[in-house]
DNA sequence: GTGCAGCCACCTATTACGTCA
DNA sequence: GGTGACGTAATAGGTGGCTGC
C-alpha cells in the first residue's frame, strides 16, 4: 500500500517555507538552487541582479538591508522566507549592461548636510597636481545627469577626513600627524606619488557614506557613474571602483554568512519534521495492525485530527471520525 | 559564420595598512 | 609604547562578455 502524506499548515505542501522567486546566492550555485531570507525583496547585490529586458540592473532593494537587521528572515517571524530550487538565470558581467541613468539621488540625499557639506573641498588624498587634473574633467561625464541634479554645485568637506574614526574624536596629535602627511605629500614629486601609490589611504567618514549612498542606488558603476562619482568625492576612479568591488565583497559575504545559517537552520527543521513524519508512519502501521477490521475495507481514510494530530480512521462513506471529533481543518493523511 | 586577440568589468584571494582595545 | 585583532583599501590573478579584425 502506498502511503501518501499531506502535510498541513504550509502556504505549499511541496513548499513550506513559503517559497518564491529570488535570485541567487553565489555561494549556492554550485548546488544548483538558491536560497533567498525573505528580506521583503531579492538577494544581493550583483550576486543574483535582477534584470529587465534591456539586461539591466532592476534597483536590488536588498543591498539596503546590508547592515541592517532583517526582519523576514526569521522563521515565523516575518515575511515567508523563500527557497528557490529553480535553476539559476546567468549574472551578467559587463556593466554596460547594468547601466542606468546616473542614481545619483543622494547626491541631493537628506543626509548629505550632516555629511559636513560645503563648499571647501581638500584632497588630502591626492597631490594637488592630480586634484587639478580631475577638475578638469570634462562636464560631458555628467551629462546623465538630471538638469536638476546636485552633482555640480554640490562638493563636500573633506578636509575633516579620518576625523572621529569609529566614532571616537581624534586626537590633537593625530591632527597634527595628518596635516604634516597633508603637507608632506604637497610636497611629493611625481616620483615619490608613485612610488607612494600603493600606500593605503583610508576613505574619510564622509566619503563613505557618500559611497553607501551610491551603493544603495546602484550596486555597480558604469564608467560616466564612476568618473563622476571621483569627482564628486576627490578620489580617483580606480578608488571609487575599489571600494565597490570591496564593497561587493563583503555583501556577499555577509549574504552567504547569512545563507548558511539559514540552510543551517532549514535542515534542523526539515530534521525535525522527518523526526515527526517517522512517528506518524509508525503509528499508522501500528494502527493498521491493530485493526484489521479497516484493512480489507477498500478506500479507508486516515485522518489526522488537527488538534491532537492523532491518527484517525474515518469510515468510507461517512467519514466518521472513530477516535476524536473532526474540525473543520482539511483532511492531513489520506491512504 | 568562426576563431582570435584586445579590452573591459568583475570576482576572488590576498596583502598591507590604519585603528582600536 | 607595544601588540594582536579587526576592518578595509589596494593589489594580483583569473574569468567571461563584447568588439573588431
Amino acid at each position: 500500500m502506498e502511503l501518501g502524506l499531506r502535510l498541513g499548515d504550509a502556504p505549499n505542501s511541496n513548499n513550506p517555507f513559503g517559497v518564491r522567486s529570488i535570485p541567487s546566492s553565489s555561494s549556492l550555485m554550485a548546488l544548483g538552487f538558491c536560497v533567498g531570507l525573505g528580506h521583503g525583496s531579492g538577494s544581493g547585490s550583483g550576486f543574483g541582479r535582477v534584470h529587465d529586458e534591456d539586461g539591466r540592473d532592476v534597483k536590488d532593494e536588498d543591498e539596503d538591508d546590508d547592515e541592517k537587521t532583517i526582519p523576514g528572515s526569521g522563521y515565523g517571524l516575518g515575511p515567508p522566507v523563500q527557497l528557490d530550487l529553480l535553476p539559476l538565470a546567468p549574472v551578467p558581467r559587463s556593466s554596460h549592461q547594468s547601466s542606468s541613468p546616473l542614481p545619483f539621488s543622494c547626491l541631493s540625499h537628506p543626509l548629505m548636510p550632516e555629511l559636513g557639506c560645503t563648499d571647501k573641498v581638500l584632497d588630502v588624498n591626492r597631490p594637488p597636481a592630480l586634484a587639478a587634473a580631475v577638475a578638469m574633467i570634462p562636464a560631458e561625464e555628467t551629462e546623465d545627469q538630471s538638469p536638476n541634479s546636485t552633482v555640480t554645485s554640490f562638493q563636500m568637506d573633506f578636509g575633516v577626513r579620518n576625523g572621529g574614526g569609529r566614532g571616537r574624536t581624534r586626537s590633537k596629535r593625530s591632527s597634527d600627524m595628518e596635516m604634516e602627511k597633508e603637507r608632506s605629500s604637497s610636497r611629493m614629486s611625481d616620483d615619490e606619488e608613485n612610488a607612494s601609490a600603493r600606500k593605503k589611504l583610508r576613505l574619510s567618514k564622509e566619503q563613505s557614506a557618500f559611497l553607501e549612498q551610491s551603493f544603495k542606488q546602484h550596486s555597480t558603476l558604469n564608467p560616466k557613474q564612476k568618473a563622476a562619482l571621483a569627482k564628486q568625492l576627490n578620489l580617483r576612479p580606480r578608488q571609487v571602483e575599489v571600494w565597490f568591488q570591496n564593497r561587493r565583497a563583503r555583501t556577499k559575504l555577509k549574504q552567504t554568512e547569512e545563507d548558511c545559517e539559514y540552510l543551517k537552520r532549514w535542515c534542523e527543521t526539515l530534521t525535525e519534521e522527518n523526526r515527526r513524519l517517522q512517528k506518524e508512519l509508525q503509528e499508522l502501521r501500528a494502527f493498521k495492525a491493530s485493526q484489521p477490521f479497516y484493512s480489507h475495507l477498500p478506500a479507508t481514510t486516515l485522518t489526522m485530527c488537527p488538534s491532537c494530530e492523532r491518527v484517525v480512521a474515518t469510515a468510507p462513506a461517512a467519514s466518521i471520525a472513530t477516535t476524536c471529533t473532526i474540525t473543520a481543518a482539511p483532511p492531513r493523511i489520506l491512504i
